[in-house]
DNA sequence: GTGAAAGCGCTAACAT
DNA sequence: ATGTTAGCGCTTTCAC
């Protein structure tokens, strides 16, 4: 079934040369004659030569294969994450290679130990948001194969690391909410013990700090991402005994739940609870009123992070760095009391 | 740098054998005795010996990777489809790799030319919208690498074919439109020349014939699948002599697009003119009204597409199919008048 | 049932 | 500047 693809043998004999010589003229490295050099391109180009990957793998150890492993593709932010690494991925001739973890840390495991990750040359990771341990991990990156972390960074580990500046998005959001005159303000979290929840929990705080705000404990809520998760929160913070009168949301789904509970409840949002959220989902736009949200540079940070694998792969002593890139204020009708 | 992996060499030094024997032992091929089959696995796990694809994909001329090539990945139909595929293929083993066209014809043949392509074992493809001829694919195809096309669809050539069933899904969305007691009916659809646009085209025509109701050309128009086209497509149907009162549009992004336009223009949506799209992306519940839509099994088709192009890859003569999967009308605000 | 050896396509000493 | 050769890790005849 399988064709026979033309290897740098036939172009050797069809040349009459040896096929070390093809090998060097094809990678224009060493010393190669310009003219047999000219010679092997054109009859590569001719006989429409494609290198064998596995057979340069297996000489190089090395795949040109970088895997991806995130907890889901289907939303915003991931789906463009991952369009930023392809994007550099490709243009220096690096295969990305998908794996869905369903933010589960079981899964996450059973393909970082199961699969043929020896066949990886690197790894761009989002951690699951129920990964606690993070051993595999360190057992890859000793086994020599570089990581680099992003959005979800694991805490303790020595690896490059690209996440959105949480902490100051945080509380510039905080603030914006502040100067609305919000100030009785409640922040929807994700999952405690993932760091940018964490990061943005702070932002949170502080912004509350500094502006002498009280912060109530019934008004902080940790919970999933997502949208069912949003509109559970916002209707326990009904519930409270004083009514919060914003709500900071740890993302943008989280946040549309959280307009969908109240505009269920006929409350009118902007003027009665004003509602903003994290990410800059197209959603966003969509939904009426539309959301104030912390925009993520979420194609920046796919191509930063890919940028940085392939430093770590191709370049011998590339250190391990840790980039955080800056967020955006946008302001929609959800924040508006007038 | 690169660790020195464990081998099949490594395993039959410690156990006093020949490499052969480990090599038809770790496999369960041939005859082997089970005593020494259990001690090489054994040592296997103990070693934790990982295959080294490169080594077996030279010998065995593949390479467990699938190439996945379509428009764009940051919508909900595209996302879902390639986490459908990557669900069955690795179950399977296979790799997937990603290559995004932006929707360009150009960027789609430059992939399949200068690809790594010889190393991938097969292709799943959906095709750009102003993809016109189709001659690259012929002649991966003729070159032995199997390709499945999924959702856009390459008219002509002899290939495996997934689709939704745009026919009927049409036909079904504008039934329910003149159930609804709508009567002028336009379409804003897709580029033309793509299959699955002309079917929902199709769709709709006989639609509309088979209840006796005339269609205008003005009511018709073609344009691109983003959400400002929507818009833009929207507001030229408010210019038309006779303004319909229900509009179809190809896909929920047009139609939330349509939406945006015409409650802007104050008009209500429902009750004066009547909006069903085509997909069911998660945005249909967030919109106010919220949108009518026909679901595509998109999930369902990345698997199926997956299951074949295995098929294709590992079964001596599966012969080339096309399977059309079913849509669901999914009832909502944006058609109900009353 | 098992071993020896050739070879998949390519690169990298080592020669010349 | 180019050729010769060994070998990357694995599978697969072909012997025994």
């Amino acid at each position: 079934m399988k064709r026979h693809f033309v290897t740098i043998k036939d172009i050797a004999r069809e040349l009459n040369i040896s096929v070390a010589t093809v090998s060097r003229a094809m990678r224009d490295t060493y010393d190669v004659n310009q003219e047999t050099r000219q010679l092997v391109l054109k009859k590569a180009q001719e006989l429409n030569y494609k290198p064998n990957f596995n057979a340069t793998g297996l000489v190089k150890n090395s795949s040109h294969n970088i895997g991806v492993v995130l907890p889901t593709i289907t939303n915003y932010y991931f789906s463009t994450v991952i369009t930023g690494i392809q994007e550099v991925a490709y243009k220096k001739g690096y295969n990305i290679v998908l794996y869905i973890t369903n933010d589960s840390a079981e899964r996450e495991m059973d393909i970082l130990n199961e699969l043929s990750l020896g066949n990886m040359d690197g790894l761009l990771v989002c951690v699951s948001s129920d990964s606690r341990q993070n051993d595999h991990f360190e057992q890859i990156i000793a086994d020599g194969i570089p990581i680099v972390f992003f959005d979800r960074v694991a805490h303790d580990i020595k690896a490059s690391k690209i996440m959105q500046d949480d902490y100051h998005g945080a509380y510039q959001a905080v603030e914006h909410l502040i100067q609305q005159g919000y100030k009785k303000i409640a922040h929807i979290a994700g999952p405690a013990g993932l760091l940018f929840t964490e990061r943005r929990m702070e932002g949170f705080l502080a912004a509350m700090k500094d502006h002498r705000l009280p912060v109530k404990k019934e008004w902080i809520i940790h919970s999933g991402f997502s949208r069912d998760f949003g509109e559970k929160d916002a209707l326990q913070l009904l519930q409270s005994r004083t009514r919060p009168d914003a709500i900071f949301a740890v993302n943008d789904r989280k946040a549309i739940g959280a307009m969908l509970a109240l505009k269920k409840k006929n409350i009118r949002i902007g003027k009665q609870i004003g509602i903003i959220g994290f990410t800059n989902d197209p959603m966003c736009e969509i939904i009426s009123p539309s959301l104030t949200t912390v925009e993520e540079p979420a194609l920046e940070i796919g191509r930063k992070s890919c940028e940085f694998l392939l430093n770590h792969i191709n370049k011998k002593h590339f250190q391990v760095q840790e980039l955080t890139l800056p967020t955006k204020l946008i302001v929609r009708e959800s924040t508006m009391r007038g």
